[in-house]
DNA sequence: AGCACGCCGACT
DNA sequence: GTCGGCGTGCTC
C-alpha cells in the first residue's frame, strides 16, 4: 500500500507572498517547523495549513524540526494580519521579527533560573486602585499614567504576580536596555528569582536559550525589548509596555511596525490584557482613552511624597553664558548644587564634541562624501563623524579651498564635560552611547554616580528616564531648542515628553528637585503647559492635530523611494505621485519632496506622503503606487511602504 | 532578500 | 580565451 501525501502550505521568512506549498508523507501539525530546499537553498518555515493537491509541482519537505508545534495558530494569525495591517508580505514580515538563524535553531541549553530573595513592598491606595483596574481575563488595553516616580513598575509587577499565579506568562517590554540593571534587579526582589532578559545586546548560545525556554513555556517573566514580543511564547497572559510613548517603538527598517500597536493587536487575537505605563502618553493612546478604547488609571503622588520638582524658564537671550554654553544663572545653580554634596544631572541631546565643522577660511560647512549631512566632530578620538554611513574622517579638509584649519559649532556633550570638567575637576560622568557600548560599562557608570563618586552626570537620552537617584537635586536641559525646531508635527510632543521625563529625574526622594530648562525661545508654548503641570497640554495637542489634520486624526503613509541616480529615481517617483493624484482623488497626495536628508550612502531619497481618514482608500493607492514602481523602477531602486510613519 | 544566470569589458 | 562586474529574474 502506498503512503498517503499531504500537501502543506508553508511560510517561509523571505520576501514575496513567503507562502509556499510542499509535499510529504508526514502527518503535520500546524506551527511545527519544516526544513525546505527554497530556490537552491535549505531554509526553516513553518507549517501554515493542510491544502488539497495544488496544480503546480511542488517539492517534499526534507524534515519536520519539531514534534510538537512551536508556534501556535494564533500567534501565526497575528504574523499574517500584521503584515496585511503594514502593507506588506507574510514572508517579509516573519523574516523582519524572527532571524532566519532563530527560527532553524534546533535545541538549546534550558534557560537558568536563579533564585532571590522576595521583598515585599505596601501600595499606596492609588498603587491598589491601578492593580485592581486591570481585567486579567480578557482582553484589555490600561494605561497606567502616572507621574515619574509614582511607582508605576510596582504596579506591573503586582498585575504580573497575579498572572503568574494562575499559570501564565508575562513579557515586560522596555525601550532601552539601558534601563535593564536597575529594573532587573526590582523585579527580582518581587518575584524571588532573575527574570530572563532577551534584546540585541544577548546573542547566540544565550539568545536561543531564553527564545526556546520561553517558547517551551519554561520561562515564566521575561523582560526584553522590542523583539521579544515576537517570541511564541507559550501560555501568553499579559504584556507590560513600559515608557508606552517611546518613539524607538516605531522600528525603522521593513517591515517599519509599532510595537505599542502590534502588542495591542496580538493581545487582542490572544484575548489577553496589555498594560501600557508612562508619565508621558502618546497623543495616540490619549487618543484612545477619550474614544472609549483603553482604560486609565492615575498615579498622581510619588508614594514618599516626594515634590515634583520645580521647573524654571531660563531665555538664553538674556543671560550670560559660561564658555559659551550654559546660561549662567544655571551654572550658578550647578555651583551651590556641587558644593551642597548634591548630585546634577546635565541633559544634552547630542553626543560628539561640535555638532559641526565650518572651514576658517572659506565657512564652508564639512558634510560627508556620501550624506547630505554635517559630519560630527569628536575631539578625544580626533575625528569627525557622519552618523548616517558611520564614516570616519581623521584628515579634515576642506573640500572647497583646501584648508585644514576648522571652527567648531553646535555643542555635542562631549564639549560640555570637557567645560564642567575644568571647573569641578573629577566630579563630572559623562554617559551617551559613545563610552556606554556595553552593559558593563553601563553598570560601572551608574554605580559610580550611585555612590556618589561623581556629582555631575552628563547625558543624552540614554539617561533621561528610568533610573533612580536619590540624591539628584538639580536637572539642567540645555538642547531642548535642537527638539523643538525640528520640522515634524510631532515635535513639540517629543519636547514635552522630553522635559517632563528628564524633569524626572530630580529630587525623587527627600530633597526637592528645580529643573532648569534654557531656551532662545521662552515663550514656545510647550513651556506654558510644562509649567501648567496638569494635563490640559494633551487637550491642546489634539485639539491642534485635529485642526490641521494629522494623526491620530488622519491616517499617514509614507512612500520613500531611493536609488543611486536622481533623475531615474525622480521620474518614478514623479509617475507614481501624478498617477496618485488622478487616479485617487479620495486621498491627498503631497511630494514627491527630496528628503530633509536628500542623500545618504550616496542614495537619493525622496518622500511622497498620502493622507486619508479612510484606511481602505489608502491601500488602494498603495496598490496602485507598487504596481506603477514594480513596472518603472531600474536596478536596485528601492519604495519603501511606511504605514505611520515617525521620521520625515 | 539571496542566489544564479548571462552578457560585456579588461586582462593574462 | 577566461575572469568577474553587476543587471535581471525567480523562488512551491
Amino acid at each position: 500500500m502506498s503512503e498517503i501525501i499531504r500537501y502543506y502550505n508553508v511560510l517561509l521568512p523571505v520576501v514575496n507572498s513567503g507562502i509556499f506549498t510542499y509535499s510529504t508523507t508526514l502527518d503535520l501539525k500546524i506551527g511545527v517547523r519544516v526544513a525546505v530546499d527554497f530556490n537552491r537553498r535549505k531554509i526553516t518555515g513553518i507549517v501554515l495549513e493542510e491544502i488539497e493537491k495544488p496544480e503546480y509541482k511542488c517539492k517534499m519537505i526534507d524534515k519536520a524540526v519539531d514534534n510538537e508545534p512551536l508556534f501556535s495558530k494564533k500567534y501565526l494569525e497575528f504574523i499574517l494580519k500584521m503584515a496585511e495591517y503594514y502593507h506588506s508580505t507574510a514572508g517579509l514580515t516573519l523574516y523582519g521579527v524572527l532571524s532566519e538563524k532563530l527560527l532553524a535553531m534546533e535545541d538549546a541549553e534550558p534557560f537558568i533560573v536563579e533564585k532571590t530573595d522576595v521583598v515585599d513592598i505596601t501600595y499606596t491606595d492609588e498603587q491598589i486602585k491601578a492593580i485592581n483596574s486591570v481585567e486579567l481575563d480578557k482582553f484589555s488595553i490600561t494605561l497606567i499614567h502616572g507621574i515619574t516616580g509614582s511607582g508605576k513598575t510596582e504596579v506591573y509587577l503586582s498585575i504580573a504576580k497575579k498572572v503568574l499565579a494562575t499559570g501564565k506568562k508575562v513579557l515586560y517590554i522596555v525601550p532601552e536596555i539601558s534601563l535593564t540593571p536597575q529594573l532587573i534587579e526590582l523585579v527580582s526582589k518581587r518575584l524571588g528569582y532573575q527574570p530572563a532578559s532577551f534584546h540585541s545586546k544577548v546573542q547566540g548560545k544565550k539568545r536561543a536559550s531564553a527564545f526556546l525556554s520561553f517558547a517551551r513555556g519554561e520561562v515564566k517573566f521575561v523582560i526584553g525589548a522590542r523583539s521579544a514580543l515576537f517570541i511564541p511564547t507559550k501560555d501568553l497572559g499579559l504584556i507590560i509596555i513600559d515608557e508606552e510613548h517611546e518613539i524607538s517603538y516605531k522600528q525603522d527598517k521593513t517591515p517599519t511596525y509599532h510595537l505599542r500597536d502590534m502588542a495591542v493587536l496580538y493581545s487582542s487575537i490572544l484575548n489577553i490584557p496589555t498594560v501600557l505605563g508612562s508619565a508621558t502618553p502618546s497623543i495616540e493612546t490619549i487618543n484612545n482613552i477619550k474614544k472609549g478604547k483603553y482604560n486609565i488609571a492615575e498615579l498622581k503622588n510619588r508614594p514618599n511624597n516626594a515634590l515634583l520638582p520645580q521647573i524654571h524658564i531660563v531665555d538664553l537671550k538674556r543671560c550670560d553664558l559660561v564658555a559659551g554654553v550654559i546660561a549662567e544663572p544655571i551654572f550658578d545653580k550647578l555651583y551651590e548644587t556641587v558644593r551642597k554634596g548634591e548630585q546634577a544631572i546635565i541633559f544634552l541631546n547630542r553626543k560628539g564634541y561640535s555638532t559641526s565643522l565650518y572651514c576658517k577660511s572659506c565657512g564652508e560647512i564639512l558634510q560627508c562624501d556620501n550624506c547630505s549631512v554635517s559630519v560630527v566632530y569628536y575631539k578625544s578620538k580626533g575625528v569627525a563623524n557622519c552618523k548616517y554611513c558611520n564614516t570616519d574622517y581623521r584628515k579634515i579638509v576642506c573640500k572647497k579651498c583646501n584648508s585644514v584649519e576648522f571652527n567648531e559649532h553646535g555643542i555635542g556633550t562631549e564639549k560640555v564635560e570637557e567645560i564642567l570638567e575644568e571647573l569641578f575637576p573629577n566630579k563630572v560622568l559623562r554617559m551617551d552611547l559613545d563610552n556606554i557600548t556595553t552593559l558593563k560599562s553601563l553598570k560601572s557608570s551608574l554605580k559610580k554616580f550611585e555612590s556618589k563618586e561623581v556629582q555631575i552626570l552628563i547625558g543624552t537620552q540614554l539617561i533621561s528616564k528610568g533610573l533612580h537617584f536619590p540624591d539628584v537635586t538639580f536637572v539642567a536641559i540645555l538642547g531642548i531648542d535642537n527638539i523643538i525646531s525640528m520640522p515634524d508635527f510631532r515635535s513639540n510632543e517629543r519636547a514635552f515628553q522630553q522635559i517632563v521625563q528628564v524633569a524626572g529625574r530630580a529630587g525623587r526622594e527627600q530633597l526637592r528637585g528645580d529643573v532648569y530648562i534654557q531656551t532662545v525661545d521662552p515663550n514656545s508654548v510647550i513651556f506654558k503647559y510644562i509649567l501648567d503641570s496638569d494635563n490640559s497640554y494633551y487637550d491642546y495637542e489634539l485639539d491642534r492635530r485635529k485642526s490641521v489634520g494629522y494623526p491620530p486624526f488622519t491616517k499617514l503613509i509614507r512612500l520613500s523611494l531611493t536609488h543611486t541616480n536622481l533623475d531615474k529615481v525622480r521620474d518614478v517617483a514623479n509617475l507614481v505621485a501624478s498617477t496618485l493624484k488622478s487616479k485617487c482623488k479620495n486621498i491627498t497626495t503631497l511630494g514627491p519632496v527630496e528628503d530633509a536628508i536628500f542623500m545618504i550612502k550616496k542614495k537619493y531619497c525622496l518622500t511622497i506622503l498620502l493622507k486619508s481618514h479612510n484606511s481602505i482608500n489608502l491601500k488602494k493607492a498603495i496598490s496602485i503606487s507598487l504596481e506603477i514602481f514594480e513596472k518603472n523602477k531600474t536596478g536596485a531602486m528601492i519604495m519603501k511602504v511606511d504605514k505611520d510613519p515617525y521620521k520625515f
